[in-house]
Formats: structure tokens, sequence, C-alpha cells
RNA sequence: UCCCCGAUAGCUCAAUUGGUAGAGCGAGCGGCUGUUAACCGCUAGGUUGCUGGUUCGAGUCCAGCUCGGGGAGCCA
């Protein structure tokens, strides 16, 4: 009759005496001439592995045992007894090892037991999951992604799944990825000598959508309280560790609501997913905070207790020009912060989050809700140290003839935004709502440096190998 | 897309003014040990990213390309 099952976690927190059989993949493998090997095994259910003990009078002692190598799969079916070495409370005293998978060729595999570079694990992105700091960003990115639902679920949103392919090119924000089943090196013609995408799959141009808020928008408007959780997609050719041609984007919005409720909710949504982190991760961010980023601990639970600042794009801006400080770009009214003036904002006038507010409409969206002054408009950006905008957000213009004002301003085709339009004739009330760039998020909590190691498989111009 | 930097063993790196390509880690074998970043000894492991050029001779100098990193722009 074989033991139970037991998950590496639900051992490590077991009392001794229990019989078990534990399934995983062997990090390292340690010999004793006392006639014992040790083995430390991981299944990614948390941080720590379990240590095995394999006595030298297993059967197989000698054929296999000896013979595991960092990356083999195993079965193990033994006691949980008290550890009779130090660093672990509790240790599986073997009777059976089993292995399940071998490692072809132990020196060539990819993970070693030792150092290795993040750039070199992008290069083995489908081993990588199995090192400390990847398993770590998969827990992280999970428990920052069940977090985001509660969060919403006790509010009384609902998750709305706005749709991935948009057949409208209502979005306009940046390069999109096209979606088309014609033929790529012969398609039907039009009179012009185009593409002719009336005879492509949706009888139209369709992409990959850029964000979900315009639609998101309507069943705001019928449901109040709505959000968004899925991938988007960007064609833009950037190289930064903060950019990826696929991202996945949390957008809430909310009716009867102005920009001031909009920022609120910003702030009690990040502060949310901070706190569920440091309660259910704590062996995750322990390690982030001892070989990644030192002052990660810290800065999530000072985020959790203190208010973000708040501060207008205008003051924002005579704050930068009265600091002193020689900026390369130069501050000035009208002009959009560069990475710079935001970095100085966050990590010197602060040193916390901020959430600057009220644009000038030049440089953000037509639909963003044109203020009093006429000069600018009711957005906001959440600026967080280390990796700049989090979360982008307005009060949407709710106002049918200042909407239209707008789009003629940005030289839109008005005719394009008939449904968008159309809310602000049946019904119209002001609305706001946010993006959050969630691998931003996870790189926020977790002090990674660059956005291509937390997520999966990351795409970016000129990659997607995996 | 722009600026700067880089590519040498499975991994991280070294190699003087251009002159026989090395170390640490990892791996294999042996020794020692209730081990845990183990330790000690031995062994194996290289078309120096690709293409061309200069030279008696190129890892090293030059040009182009590919890929990667940092910064900027675009943004989330």
């Amino acid at each position: 009759m074989p033991m139970a099952w037991m998950s590496v976690k639900e051992a490590l927190a077991a009392d001794p005496g229990v019989g078990l059989t534990v399934k995983g993949w062997v990090r390292t493998r340690r010999d004793s001439k006392a006639g014992l090997s040790f083995v430390a095994l991981s299944d990614g259910s948390c941080f720590d592995t379990l240590q095995i003990v394999a006595p030298a009078d297993l059967p197989n002692y000698e054929t296999e045992v000896r013979r595991l190598t960092a990356g083999c799969a195993i079965e193990a079916e033994g006691e949980l007894v008290e550890s009779g070495g130090k660093g672990q409370r509790v240790e599986v005293r073997a009777r059976s090892i089993r292995a399940v998978g071998w490692v072809d060729d132990p020196d060539a595999y990819p993970i070693a037991a030792k150092r290795h570079t993040f750039e070199y694990l992008r290069k083995v992105a489908h081993l990588r999951p199995r090192t400390n700091t990847f398993g770590a960003v998969a827990r992280v990115r999970h428990g920052l992604a069940q977090a985001i639902h509660r969060f919403f679920h006790e509010r009384g949103f609902s998750w709305i799944h706005t749709p991935i392919i948009t057949a409208s090119d209502c979005e306009g924000a940046g390069e999109m990825f096209r979606v088309s089943t014609l033929d790529a090196v012969n398609p039907p013609r039009t009179p012009e000598g185009g593409a002719d995408f009336s005879q492509d799959f949706f009888g139209r141009e369709a992409h990959l959508t850029v964000s979900g808020q315009l639609n998101v928008e309507c069943y705001c408007l019928a449901l109040t309280k709505v959000y968004t959780f899925g991938p988007t997609f960007r064609a833009e050719n950037s190289n930064t560790s903060r950019h990826l041609a696929e991202f996945w984007m949390v957008e809430p919005e909310i009716a009867f609501a102005d920009l001031s409720d909009n920022a609120d909710l910003a702030e009690a949504f990040l502060k949310h997913c901070f706190r569920t982190l440091l309660d259910e991760r704590p062996d995750d961010l322990a390690f982030f905070n001892q070989r990644i980023d030192d002052s990660v601990l810290a800065t999530l639970e000072h985020m959790v207790e203190s208010p973000f600042e708040r501060v207008t794009y205008t003051d924002a801006v005579r704050l930068l020009e009265s600091s002193g400080e020689r900026f390369e770009f130069p501050v000035a009214w009208g002009a959009d912060l560069q990475s710079e003036h935001e970095r100085y904002l966050t990590q010197t006038t602060f040193k916390k989050p901020v959430v600057v507010t009220d644009y000038p409409k030049e440089i953000k969206a037509f639909y963003m809700r044109l203020n009093d002054d006429g000069r600018t408009v009711a957005a906001m950006d959440v600026l967080a140290p280390r990796i700049g905008e989090i979360i982008g957000g307005s009060q949407r213009e709710e106002r049918l003839e200042v909407l239209d004002r707008r789009i003629a301003e940005t030289g839109l085709p008005r005719e394009n935004y008939w449904w968008y339009r159309d809310l602000r004739r049946y019904g119209t009330v002001p609305h706001a709502g946010f993006g959050l760039g969630f691998e931003r998020l996870v790189q926020f909590c977790t002090g990674m440096a660059n956005i291509r190691d937390v997520i999966p498989f990351p795409r970016t111009p000129g990659n997607a190998e995996f």
C-alpha cells in the first residue's frame, strides 16, 4: 500500500512520524561514507527543498541513488523524521527511491547547481523555472494574480473578458499586430494595389488588442464596477527592461466615479496586493530580499501603511524646476515627464509611490475628461520607485460634445468611434478607470530588474523562441 | 529606432606592445565526511559568435553582419 503523496510544502509543515511519498526534481545530492546520501528535493510547492536521506542499504543505492544528479525526477517513499543534522527541522528517511526521469548528460545539463546569470537563463527559458529565482517568480506571479481577482470580487466587480482580437481600429494606442488569414505572398488586391482586407477573415483589417478599455467601458455603463485581466499586445520596437510585446494588463473601470475615486481605487488595489503577498509568500519574498534587492521587504511593508503621495502635474513640474537638480532633459510645463524626472519624484522627493494627476491635454489620449481649465485632462499616472509608471488611468470624457471636439482635435475619424460615442448618447455617467501593467507589478514586488524575467516566456522584438 | 558596451570550455570570467588559450565553478573518477555554497586529489572538456580583410603570425587590429546587456524614446 503506497504512502500518501505529500507536496514538499506539506511535508515541511507536517509532524514527524508520518509515512509519506514525495515526488519532485533533484537539486543536489551529497554522499556520506557513514552510509548515506542526502538528496535535496524540489517540487515547486514552496521555496524550500526537502531533504531526503537515502541509506546505503537501499537495493538500488549503488545503481541509481548514487547516480542521481541535478534535474533528475524521483519518487521517494519513507517516513518523516526529525532531522539528525542542522539546517532543517524535518527530513524524509527513505525506504525506497525510484528514479522516474534521468538527466541525459549531467555535464551539459543547462541548470547546474551553481549561479547563473539571468541573460543565460533566458536562453533556456524551458528549464529556468527549476531555479530558485524563477520558481519564486512564478509563485509570486500567481499569488498576485489571485490577489487581484479576490480584491475585485470582494468589492462587487465583475471580470469582463474583453476580446483579444479587435476588428475596429478604435484603440489607436501604438503599433498593433495584424491578424490575418490572407495569403501573405499574394493577397487579394484592391484597385489601388493594396491588400484587400474586405476578403480577409473578419471582412476588415483586424489586430491584436492593445487595451480592453474601450470595450470594458460598455460593460461599466451597465454593471457599474468591472475589470479586465488578460494579455495585451504592442508591436512597438521597444528594447528596454520595462517593455514586452505581449504582457498582461489589469483594467478596472468604475461608473459614477471621478478621478479622485479612481486614485483611491488604485491605492487600495496596490495596497491589497502588497498585503496579500506579504501574508502568503513570505518564503519567496525573503529570498528576493536576500539575493535580488535588499529593499523589497521594507518597501512593501512601508507601502501598505503609508498613504501615497498625490500631486498635480503642474505642481510636479514646479517641484522639479525648483529642485536645483540638473536634468539631462529640461523640465517644462507641457512636456511629458521624462524617466529621470519620474525617478527623481519617486526616489528623491517623496521616496514612495506618487500619483501625478491633471496632465496637459496635448500629451494625453482623446478620451480623457477635459478639466474646467480647458488646458488639462483628468488623467493620473501612478509612479513607483525604480520602475516608473506602474499605472496609467483617467476619468473618461462622458460629455458627447466635448468628446467629439477632442476626437476632431486629435484628427481621428469620428465614424470609427460610433459605438463608443453611443455610450455618451444613452445614459452617460461620469466614469473612470486605469490600466496596470501586471509584469511591472511583479517587478516591483520582487525587485527583478528586467521585465523579461517576470513572465514565463517573454516576447520582445526578435524573440519568440519558446 | 538612437547612443554606449559586450560575445573565449557546460556556466562565470582571464589571456601583457599581435607570438604555443588559462582559472574558478559545474561534470566524471577516487579520498574524507549526518551532509547541506561541503572539503582534498586526479581527469576530460575549445573551429575564441559569423563573414571577410590587414599581417610571417589575429582571441587581440579593421569592416560588415548576428545575438545579448545598459541607457533613451514609445508606454503599462
